[in-house]
DNA sequence: TTAATTAAATTGGTTAACCAATTTTCACTT
DNA sequence: AAGTGAAAATTGGTTAACCAATTTAATTAA
């Protein structure tokens, strides 16, 4: 399907069509519920490959455009015309997520899922976080790099959030940035000695469920990371 | 690739194949640049079809797990093994987003463009914005139903937040909200006369340049949403 | 023994053939 | 003329064969 949060290479073949589609929707006036070519003939007048005219149709199925059923045909989705080509074309103007927006947008699902783990973690939820900041600390301690550790402990916290939408978007752009943190370089030695007291900051005030300090101090903990972000 | 932000059906016989991909990882002591076995050797080791085993890949490869290069074979990428097991086992867990959790998401990221909107809209952003505002007003004074207009408004306030990463999210999940919303049938005829005046306000913000403000005024918009979602 | 070269095997990716379910068409009955 | 039912065509999905690039093994020359 070719879903990435970015990438380029391909991507432009792969929009063409996008617009190609949108087109010939617009000409067709089709409007919601209404079924599109078959795949064969959009593959034929596209000129392209059948494959080609799926990954996008399954593209667009993914953001809720299109819906195709098993053997009777794609189908354009409860959305309307207008709103139709309205997301069309966000979708063709996605760019690639620069490191800037990643970490903004980091900061703030931790700033938010943190507090939600205060009000709504379990008893379950704290051992989990528990044990990832006792793994992070044995590393840290050993002199050893902690990122993976460090990594589990926000992730850990970001289950206790108790929200799956959350949750999921996380691990989509978790990967990106641990690419990207390593490429830059960011943390160092020093930074995760005072790493270990920041996480335990974090941890005591989700378990006390005092979800304005847990804010505070997951503030704190990337005080370094976003003034280095508005800094590149 | 079969990913979709939501989708129950099959998606457990996926699974099985990501725990026995994970246990042969782990079996294999594979670390960090390390090959996996070959498409053609897992899926007769796992007994499923190899486009099966393509499909846990290309997943994989997504949340940023894997890495497969074209003509030679698929690596672990970079991330440790202990991460790794850490973030297999939460996309193995990863739920259905319920209604509540999309609603709770949506609105932290409408609250953070508008504010990152007032702040970095060019000239340009905003008459894309008054653009849909007036196409949303012009619709509901017509008596006719703005859902579509709406959607577009809002979408373009992410994009004069000139965040990226967090553009695409709201693309993402902006479908799955549209379908829920009919469903529950949240918003009513009464509710979009006061739209536009809450419109129009958040749109002066922008114009201003007011974060704060706008940050308000968004938080009145959702305000009657905001209650909904937590008395299901 | 080592280095270089070439041939064979393996790889992920692509294309084309196939399948079962659905839809359409049309002859036939009433 | 309308209803019915079967057969043919069309559908998205799946499977298997194919491809070019790469890697590995073997062979040869130094």
């Amino acid at each position: 399907m070719k879903l990435e949060l970015l990438s380029k290479g391909e991507q432009t073949s792969q929009n063409e069509i996008i617009s190609k589609l949108r087109d010939l929707i617009n000409l067709k006036n089709l409007e919601p519920g209404d079924k599109l070519p078959s795949e064969r003939m959009m593959s034929e007048k596209f000129e392209v490959s059948r494959s080609s005219v799926r990954e996008v149709i399954q593209l667009l199925e993914f953001y809720g455009l299109l819906k195709s059923k098993p053997q009777s045909g794609t189908f354009v989705a409860d959305i309307g015309q207008i709103a139709m080509n309205g997301m069309i074309d966000d979708i063709l103007r996605l760019e690639n997520p620069d490191f800037r927006s990643l970490v903004e947008t980091r900061i703030m699902f931790e700033l938010k899922t943190v507090r939600l783990a205060a009000q709504r973690r379990t008893e379950e939820h704290l051992s989990q976080i528990e044990g990832a900041l006792e793994a992070y600390k044995e590393k840290v301690l050993n002199g050893e790099n902690a990122v993976q550790e460090d990594l589990l402990f926000h992730l850990a916290i970001a289950q206790a959030s108790c929200n799956s939408t959350m949750n999921t978007l996380m691990l989509m752009i978790t990967p990106k940035i641990i690419t990207n943190f390593e490429k830059y370089h960011v943390c160092d030695k020093n930074q995760a000695y005072i790493g270990i007291k920041e996480h335990q900051d974090i941890f005591e005030a989700i378990k006390n469920q005092d979800t304005e300090m847990a804010k505070e101090k997951m503030k704190v903990h990337f005080g370094v990371l976003y003034q280095y972000c508005y800094n590149i």
